[in-house]
DNA sequence: CGGGTCAGACTTTTT
DNA sequence: GTCTGACCCG
């Protein structure tokens, strides 16, 4: 049967879907089908050429893309999929270990630390090895410390004085997890490819599960990620990826775009598949995409294109203000909306995240539904960590990491003294933490003593108590004999304090609905330990419980959360010169500049029918004045696909080009400035120093200007780049 | 030991 | 402008 699997593909997809053993290359552009490319190959795999689920791997960029495809294959095929593996390479390293770590000396009980964790231990090692934390700054370290592990860097590139401190510290970081039976992020790559190198009999039962490897997102693969991938598929070599260079947008962490044709070379029988039909965009945004792409060196040219009708002009509008900015954006939205687009297809993009409140700002003003997206992790939450710390020492109380995070939160009266003397007095007597309370010859002694036994008693009795209680019930008690929640309860020395401690009830609360999702989610017939253990687990890998609010608002994000994402009408915003892109002092520049147009090219790509570029003259931003050009990005759109509007046009003949070599920070003044306005008595002005102010006088050169208290009235030179003159 | 104050930072991000 | 973290003092 020429079956309903591949009748909905058009020729290209069809063959991206049908050719089932060896290895495929699909390049897929933004909105060319790639995802249902992806899930309708794992239904064909299943479906029609009787592969067993079993014997496939799938792995995405984010857990996310990991359910949303599980849920469209589900939907695709009548046949159970239980036992297929569609995840993130996280969670795929993070499933390995749990049943192969133990070939590395681990225990397979092993907890997964996260960034802030990993930060948190390479402090600690470096006060204990007295290392002045101002010298070296702990974050940079960290970093390195994972670039090494990564192998992005090697030992050799890393300047001295640093470098003979990491060279100390790099073994005493691996060793305190390995003491402590933890795995960071990294670990989770690169210690599932040391036992796949390593351990030829783990490596065969392996190839000889994966038969059949699907990986999307390729050009954000990194290295130590290939590898895996690589030693996985070179025996039965039915490996299929998907990826576009145009779209990777995460070189910064590691991600290398190289892979793609270090897969060609390693697998040169490859086929090769192009989709470049776009499904998504109107012609006109596509055309402005490739003109802007095309900028890029090292690219193979691509050109998207589209049947869906050429659309209008993306719209350039150049404000005044950033303030003004927003308000554009919230009247244009508001005009949309009068013409019945959904707030839901329309999104607000800004390059980091300090951009987004402004838009915040002026949308609860006028009260716009809207929604942040992904901001701070729930997770990253200190509340939700500690109470996390809590659960984990409910677990095993021998987790020393846990441990320290909350003997003295809330505060037990348990001070640095006394938490040295209990970690000497662990070291010495090679016990954990935990167990040295209330020995004999004790390290602790009067209140410290007597708290930490209570704190002990508490540990101990939950988690006696944890088969016999629901873990919800369990959770409440935690919360209360703790004296988590009366610390917060009580903190109300402040206003401001009273509304970040209720924040942080609510959160606690939300996490019992996570409990309670995820657990549901989990076999019925296994231990409570089993089933917390297995939700700790998931939860640093942020497995997220799914989230039912769909509410009708206006999205804002990053550009680069709208990866992967569309929506009818796109918002492009604070587009200028040196916010994006974005210039970084000194390395990397070109590379830097092309890796920023993927991210502006990723951007309009997320657009069905229409684009809006915003950016202002003057941005007030981490409390500072600043004017920059208007990004490089703009004047790349080909003037054919361009509506430009507002009283600020830039004029094109004037518009200095910043080119990657002389890519110096723009803080300072346009040179392009619009037609002279006069100035004249009356007008209101916006000085960066006084703030606004009144013209009461023009004489020659001069102006004299009324600023409010405390300024008043000042004497300053007509045009001088310091102030504004508004509309 | 804990609260209060002041200096410094401040892309992007998933796991 | 806002948050975090180091440090000082009661």
């Amino acid at each position: 049967m020429e079956n309903q699997l591949l009748n909905k593909l058009n020729k290209e997809q069809k063959k991206a879907v049908e050719i089932v053993e060896g290895p495929v290359m699909a390049v897929a552009g933004a909105g060319s089908g790639k995802t249902s490319v992806l899930t309708n190959r794992i239904a064909y795999l299943i479906q029609e050429a009787g592969v067993s689920p079993y014997n496939i791997l799938a792995i995405t960029f984010t857990n996310k893309a990991a359910n949303e495809m599980k849920e469209r294959v589900q939907k695709l095929i009548d046949l159970p999929m239980d036992n297929i593996w569609i995840s993130t390479f996280h969670s795929m390293g993070a499933h390995f270990l749990r049943r192969e770590i133990d070939s590395l000396d681990y225990d397979k009980n092993f907890q997964i630390v996260d960034d802030q964790d990993t930060l948190n231990i390479i402090k600690n090692l470096m006060k204990k090895h007295n290392y002045d934390l101002n010298t070296y700054s702990p974050t940079i370290i960290s970093k390195l410390v994972g670039n090494l592990k990564a192998k992005l860097v090697s030992i050799n590139h890393i300047d001295q004085p640093i470098r003979s401190m990491i060279e100390q510290l790099y073994p005493l970081y691996n060793a305190y997890l390995k003491d402590n039976n933890l795995v960071d992020f990294e670990d989770l790559l690169v210690l599932t490819l040391k036992i796949l190198q390593d351990f030829s009999g783990i490596l065969k039962r392996y190839q000889e599960k994966f038969q059949y490897i699907l990986v999307d997102e390729f050009q954000d693969t990194n290295n130590l990620q290939y590898n895996i991938i690589y030693q996985l598929a070179k025996e039965h070599r039915n490996i299929f990826i998907v990826g576009d260079e145009d779209q990777s947008i995460y070189a910064f962490r590691g991600s290398n775009v190289g892979n793609i044709k270090k897969f060609a070379k390693d697998f040169p029988e490859h086929k090769k598949i192009i989709l470049n039909q776009n499904y998504r965009s109107k012609d006109t945004i596509l055309k402005a995409a490739n003109s802007v792409i095309k900028n890029n060196k090292d690219r193979i040219p691509k050109d998207l294109f589209s049947n869906l009708g050429s659309g209008d002009k993306i719209i350039h509008y150049k404000a005044n203000t950033d303030e003004e900015e927003a308000y554009y954006v919230y009247e244009q939205i508001r005009k949309l909306r009068r013409e019945n687009t959904p707030l839901s297809e329309i999104v607000v993009l800004y390059r980091n995240n300090a951009m987004s409140r402004r838009f915040e700002d002026i949308f609860l003003k006028y009260n716009l539904p809207h929604k942040v997206v992904g901001n701070l992790s729930f997770y990253k939450r200190k509340e939700i960590k500690d109470i996390i710390a809590y659960l984990h020492l409910l677990i095993n109380s021998g987790d020393d990491y846990s441990f320290s995070r909350v003997y003295n939160t809330p505060k037990r009266g348990v001070g640095n003294v006394s938490f040295a003397n209990l970690v000497e007095y662990a070291e010495e007597n090679h016990l954990k933490l935990f167990d040295c309370i209330g020995v004999n010859h004790s390290p602790l002694s009067g209140k410290a003593a007597l708290e930490m036994t209570k704190f002990r008693d508490l540990i101990t009795e939950l988690k006696q108590g944890l088969e016999t209680r629901t873990l919800l019930d369990t959770y409440d008690l935690l919360l209360d004999k703790s004296g988590y929640k009366e610390m917060l309860e009580k903190d109300d020395s402040t206003k401001d304090k009273t509304f970040q401690s209720e924040r942080k009830l609510d959160n606690l609360e939300e996490f019992k609905t996570i409990i309670l999702e995820k657990v549901s989610d989990y076999e019925r017939d296994i231990s409570n330990y089993d089933k917390l253990a297995t939700l700790l687990n998931d939860l640093v890998l942020h497995v997220e419980a799914e989230d039912n609010e769909e509410h009708e608002a206006v999205s804002l994000m990053t550009f680069h959360s709208a990866k992967g994402l569309e929506f009818d009408i796109v918002f492009m915003t604070c587009l200028e010169q040196s916010l994006f892109p974005a210039i970084r002092n000194g390395f990397d520049a070109a590379n830097n500049i092309d890796e920023e147009r993927r991210l502006f090219y990723v951007g309009l790509t997320r657009a069905r029918h229409q684009v809006y570029l915003t950016n202002c003259k003057t941005r007030f931003m981490y409390g500072r004045y600043m004017d920059n050009l208007d990004s490089q990005f703009i004047d790349e759109i080909d003037e054919d696909y361009l509506d430009k509007r507002g009283s600020n046009h830039v004029r094109k003949s004037s518009f200095e080009r910043v080119h990657s070599s002389k890519n110096r920070p723009t803080v300072k003044y346009a040179s392009y400035d619009t037609e002279e306005k006069q100035i004249k008595v009356s007008d209101k002005v916006n000085h960066k120093v006084f703030g606004r102010g009144m013209v009461v006088e023009v004489k020659g050169d001069l102006v004299k200007i009324a600023f409010s208290v405390p300024h008043g009235v000042k004497t300053l030179m007509k045009d001088h780049p310091s102030f504004k003159v508004e509309d």
